[in-house]
DNA sequence: CTGAAAGCGCTTACAG
DNA sequence: CTGAAAGCGCTTACAG
């Protein structure tokens, strides 16, 4: 039976069934791609044709609810500010797409951190799957146990840990440990790593990212020398006494910064840079989390008259654009995003086919570092006059 | 009748009606905040008791099925690489929560440049209107018809002209202008302006935001002596000619770098800075198009020993953070987005209203300059050495 | 104040 | 090879 045009306007199947002569299930068979032996070759190129004309689409909603699901899987990401994060999410959205799946991107910075309105809008879209990419923590463990007792399979990519859902992500811990190392080795004595704090809490509880770094840096110094953990005000009231021990051995100093500080956008190491770079005396090589961060540092040393890597050397993570021009040239560590994405996707496969299936808990993949000329790895550095904050430099990059 | 659990083992409004001891249909209204008045205090409370023991969700599908439409304005974007970007899509999703829609994110750098697939995605899901924020050259014409042809009503944010779509945006010409009056107010003299180039478009035909740009520029180069457009080599090769005319008056130069050097993440400026910088004599100022692109000309600077601004002014676009560091201090523009995204918004909204109702075809909002340093217009500066490529300097900005 | 019924647009198992 | 029928999970207009 014909019908007029339903009130959205959008063609339905009946009126292509019609307007070609078969019955809905036939167009249905057809541009679903199924049984298509079952029709002659003319029919199918009717409706196919007849479909195009009308620009028909099928209803998304009535899909779901007739095969009773949603063929979705969900990309939960958290802004796209970091390049790494930009990278994970597409190469996510790339292996997706030859599954077969479709995928909704849900950023949740869009969401006025509601987190748990954005989760109710997933399982209200009956999404199959979800991959959380650099997972932040506003969203909690309860909000990932909301989602697993909706029966919906979570995977975490790249970030922190959560209970109950499997995490794939990079290890930092040996790049951290080789930059680190190979900062010795280049002739560097008191060498700091800057990182957020987490003011309280037992450090067996920061979260992995943090953990990963900070192991890395201690493994190196304590093969070289001493590693010591300091708040950030502790760190500047006792930092005449480190420089004065620079002579006497190798020593590595994790500064934790205030978290709050440090989370905002508000530039926490450009400004400890700057109030190390104005009262002096320098360190040998500053440690950052990121190319991000390490980019404040570098910001800091050209306002401060402080040149990388001559008076400085200077380490990030994640391999940022910014850090490949010849003038920042910063030693960082690249993570295998082909690889943690795949095998992200491939446990969250694995759960959907098999619910009950044993899984890891966690898969970790070692970063690759990337050294250029901000650590002066490369190139041993010059003998440099040491304990002069204020001293001037060209600015001007040895050449490579 | 009560149901066993359906396939995918979401709880259905049967399931709560029969718990609750009441109809489906109570269920959904008292769910759904419709005629409360209607029911029972103690009803209505068991009913949402017993919904939120269940961890009941509706399902979209049958809901839009139903009701006969999404409640779903799809935000199209193009990545978020660059933060002005990234702060567009962000307040039309804050926007977008205060009208009661809900809103799809499709980030069109997840799907392999296939915009066809796309389209057919948002229409497949029934969406009933489309934000584009910062279309790109991918997103043509014919793709915005299909989407007008399926009853969807589509306004562009922030980009580009397309036919039959209104757009709001910023119109970067007066900024642009004043930026470069700045400049040769400071008592630069030979500047040159570096554009993305359209060999053998028309300079009609040009994207809207190339024109603005073009057009400021242009007009303030007139306004003080004389402007040409150059093709980069025919630049590199009249380049000593520009240098040699200095003295005798006031010139602006547009360059056109070739469009697909450009728009790939290859450096395009850094590549003609750094060869202009290492075979000299320097521009007055160089006028960027936006920030990341002016970072691109101080890495080379700093990479060249050329000091901004003292041995070179820069100013760029979009106020980006890395633009905000002291040691770069990038004179920019910022864009008005508050009042781009609402008046997008407004415009969609009253399309939805009324599908016949006039409309603007073009609204622009002009950005406001933020002079920092780079530009050296707040502080004139010093006479200097002239027409010496590969003079040094010490790296140091001098204090603001 | 409450409930029975119709139906949105599809897909699939089944009958012919 | 093709079609009639059932039904997914909701909402709404309507009857009581």
């Amino acid at each position: 039976m014909s019908k007029p045009p339903n009130p959205t306007g959008h063609p339905t199947l009946q009126m292509v069934a019609d307007l070609a002569k078969v019955s809905r299930e036939t167009v249905s068979h057809i541009l679903g791609g199924k049984r298509t032996d079952r029709y002659r070759e003319s029919t199918r190129r009717r409706v196919e044709q007849i479909a195009r004309d009308l620009n028909y689409r099928p209803h998304r909603g009535a899909q779901m609810m007739k095969s009773g699901r949603s063929n979705l899987i969900a990309i939960v990401h958290f802004g796209a500010g970091i390049e790494a994060a930009r990278k994970t999410n597409q190469t996510l959205a790339r292996l997706l797409q030859k599954t077969g799946y479709d995928y909704l991107a849900v950023d949740m910075n869009w969401h006025d951190g509601n987190v748990d309105r954005t989760i109710a809008e997933l399982i209200r879209s009956r999404v199959e799957g979800i991959l959380i990419s650099h997972i932040q923590a506003t969203f909690e463990d309860e909000h990932i146990d909301d989602l697993l007792r909706a029966g919906i399979p979570v995977v975490l990519v790249n970030g922190e840990r959560r209970c109950n859902a499997p995490l794939v992500s990079n290890n930092a811990t040996d790049a951290v440990e080789t930059m680190t190392d190979q900062l010795f080795a280049s002739g560097n004595r008191l060498i700091l790593q800057l990182m957020e704090g987490f003011s309280g809490l037992p450090t067996s509880q920061r979260p992995l990212s943090w953990s990963q770094r900070v192991t890395g840096f201690q493994r190196a110094c304590r093969r070289h020398g001493t590693w010591t953990l300091l708040q950030e005000e502790e760190f500047f009231s006792s930092w005449p006494r480190w420089v004065a021990e620079r002579g006497s051995g190798h020593w590595g100093l994790t500064v934790e910064q205030d978290a709050k500080l440090y989370a905002a956008v508000d530039k926490p190491v450009y400004h400890l840079c700057s109030r190390l770079f104005s009262q002096g005396p320098l360190p040998d090589a500053i440690v950052c989390r990121n190319d991000f961060y390490a980019m404040e540092a570098i910001a800091a040393g050209l306002e401060h008259g402080i040149a990388i890597p001559q008076d400085l050397a200077i380490t990030g993570y994640d391999n940022d654009r910014i850090g490949t021009f010849p003038a920042f040239g910063i030693t960082t560590a690249e993570q295998d995003i082909e690889k943690i994405c795949a095998e992200a996707m491939r446990l969250l496969l694995q759960r959907l086919k098999d619910p009950q299936a044993p899984m890891a808990k966690e898969v970790l993949f070692p970063s690759h570092v990337i050294l250029r000329t901000s650590s002066a790895a490369e190139a041993a550095r010059n003998t440099r006059p040491t304990d002069n904050p204020r001293q001037k430099s060209t600015g001007k990059q040895k050449p490579v």
